[in-house]
DNA sequence: GCCCAGGCACTCA
DNA sequence: TGAGTGCCTGGG
């Protein structure tokens, strides 16, 4: 396999929407429209095309077993989104705005951990976070892209459990990870023991996820629906943080109050396109494009 | 230099 | 069941 060819995607998701709405941390931007990023154990290049999307290095195969699904492609994305512009004027803003976000779906246990770090944090700190924890144990990566050949720069990969399996907490304190030391050293000490099995998180539904989930120190109903939407895929998930509290509070006050709980409001309006909505309505807002 | 962030766990009513 | 509070730290 020559691996430093290039593929082109023949479908549009919005690179930046996608890539800069606090979903993934581990994706930078080279210049505009492109971005360059360590996914799934390689350093990969991501470029907006007018008409798709341009993967450096990558094959057809690749592409299909791995970063078809990844970044979402397949899923009739701008249609989804369109239809739920037509749904009331705060979707409709938001569509306009970040139309072509998608939501991607990363690995479940980097996801995780990502997520476990995130609580308290900004986001440079918590990509600094999980950039040291890559440092710490995980697998040096040879960049092989083509397209930024003096690119003089060290990648590794997310750790596995296996790989972090002797970190400490006074090892992952002195990195600088504050409380969250004991909460990662805690996913690691259960998912390796099968206390938590993350592959069975596949075949639960939504409710049954989050408490396999938050069964994890330090992993609420928040970083739960995180994961089970970012790493996991499931499209209803719809993860309540401070800002996505606000968006419903000023938004969807009144019929909150019909349906009687947010839950159940979130579940009766959005369906199976909550996460969806929850992260277009979240990069929106956090953006400050609601009037 | 200080403040506070995309939460969680624990306590107490 | 819900409100109040402590927790680590460094980027802005």
């Amino acid at each position: 396999m020559q691996m430093s060819e290039s593929y082109f995607v023949p479908e549009v998701i919005h690179l930046e929407h996608t890539l800069e709405n606090g979903q993934c941390f581990r994706w930078r931007k080279i210049s505009e429209g492109h971005y360059l990023g360590v996914v799934h154990g390689m350093v990969l290049e991501a470029k907006q095309m007018e008409e798709g999307t341009l993967l450096t290095p990558m094959d057809e195969e690749l592409f299909q077993r791995v970063f078809y699904d990844y970044f979402g492609f397949g899923r009739d994305l701008l249609r989804r989104q369109d239809a739920l512009a037509q749904k009331d004027p705060w979707l409709k803003i938001a569509v306009d705005y970040c139309r072509g976000l998608s939501i991607l779906k990363q690995d479940p246990w980097e996801t995780l951990i990502t997520f476990i770090l995130s609580q308290n944090n900004h986001i440079p700190r918590i990509r600094s976070l999980v950039e040291k924890l890559a440092v710490l144990r995980g697998p040096k990566l040879t960049y092989r892209g083509n397209q930024l050949p003096d690119r003089q720069e060290e990648f590794y990969g997310f750790p596995t459990p296996s790989e972090l399996e002797n970190v400490t907490e006074e090892e992952l304190r002195t990195l600088g990870f504050g409380y969250r030391a004991g909460y990662v050293v805690d996913a690691v000490q259960k998912v390796l023991a099968g206390e938590v099995d993350l592959e069975k998180v596949v075949g639960l539904p939504l409710h049954g996820g989050r408490e396999e989930l938050k069964r994890i120190k330090g992993v609420g109903n928040k970083v739960a629906d995180c994961v089970l939407l970012f790493g996991y895929g499931f499209q209803e998930a719809f993860p309540v943080d401070v800002w996505v509290l606000r968006a419903l509070e000023r938004f969807y006050c009144k019929e909150i109050e019909e349906a009687g709980s947010r839950e159940a409001f979130i579940k009766e309006y959005f369906g199976g396109e909550g996460g969806l909505a929850q992260q277009m309505l979240f990069h929106t807002l956090r953006n400050g494009m609601y009037p």
